[in-house]
DNA sequence: TTCTATGCAAAATCTTTGCAATTAG
DNA sequence: CTAATTGCAAAGATTTTGCATAGAA
């Protein structure tokens, strides 16, 4: 799915929601299908004041991803750093986990064929009515290891 | 390695970090000892107010938290609800994840050695000097599916 | 005596709510 | 016109920090 239809599709299960069109829904929207991967809330409204979109509330922000989580639009991530993100929801061959750096906090996306077999088939087994999972590895960036690394000079 | 155990080895790691014994920290060792999975900040002040060990504010119970995480002796655990939750770190054969009910906010500890194999594999691929990973399986659990499915009565 | 440990209160963050004004249908 | 949408400010909740006192070595 394009970013393009899954904002298109996600209007549509709006409007079938009883909701009506606003600007600012559709900001958050339109930055959200843009994204690789999982933004605060934080991040959003940063983005949207620093673009050429309009800019939108904390407020709204929040109550618009709340309604958004609500109708599986977009799903909560969490991988610590003291907030939640958010990301679009969409195929199955998109479903990706996070790899996180301890030390600059960078977020990357990773999938794995065979951690995917383990988890599904182990949620088969487990006394939970399961709805989701969720994978987080934690570690040093290659950026922060050569940095961590380096010899400090006497300057 | 016994509950016990866990608490003097900590201790004596506090101690080669140059740390002096303190009752506070000591009550927060003893109950994060006791624990089968993790607990918040909250958790831990609440229920060293109820018990017979010492009071402990806050402030210090995140001050040591994060000592004692700095020093590996815990870990943070990262299951959303908007808090972080923390547990006792000890031999591989009590490695576990979580299994989280969306509607209750149970928090239960899981552990499959299949998916420890794919996940230890995967580190090694990973482009990122791995030191943790974290699962977490949400859905609804046994009692709140009986609840949900109950037939309204006319009453 | 000299640091560390701790409590209290204030501050800093992130998130939610109340309310009034705006806008879509 | 009616109900949903949005912004702003205030309120909540969780976590951190500043400072003074108490306590361990």
């Amino acid at each position: 799915m394009n970013t393009t239809a899954w904002v298109q599709d996600a209007e549509t299960r709006l409007t079938a929601a009883g909701r009506k069109r606003g600007g600012a829904r559709r900001a958050v929207l339109e930055l959200l299908a843009r994204q690789p991967c999982a933004l605060s809330a934080v991040d959003i409204e940063d983005a949207l004041r620093t673009s050429r979109s309009r800019r939108v509330s904390r407020a709204s922000v929040y109550r618009i991803l709340d309604e958004l989580e609500q109708l599986r639009l977009v799903q909560r991530v969490d991988i610590g750093q003291a907030m939640v993100r958010y990301e679009r929801v969409c195929e199955a061959h998109e479903h990706h986990h996070h790899l996180v750096c301890d030390e600059c906090g960078m977020v990357m996306p990773f999938s794995d064929p065979a951690l995917e077999r383990a988890i599904t088939s182990l949620s088969e087994r487990v006394p939970l009515a399961v709805s989701e999972h969720e994978i987080v590895i934690r570690g040093a960036c290659a950026a922060c290891v050569a940095r961590t690394s380096e010899v400090p000079t006497g300057s």
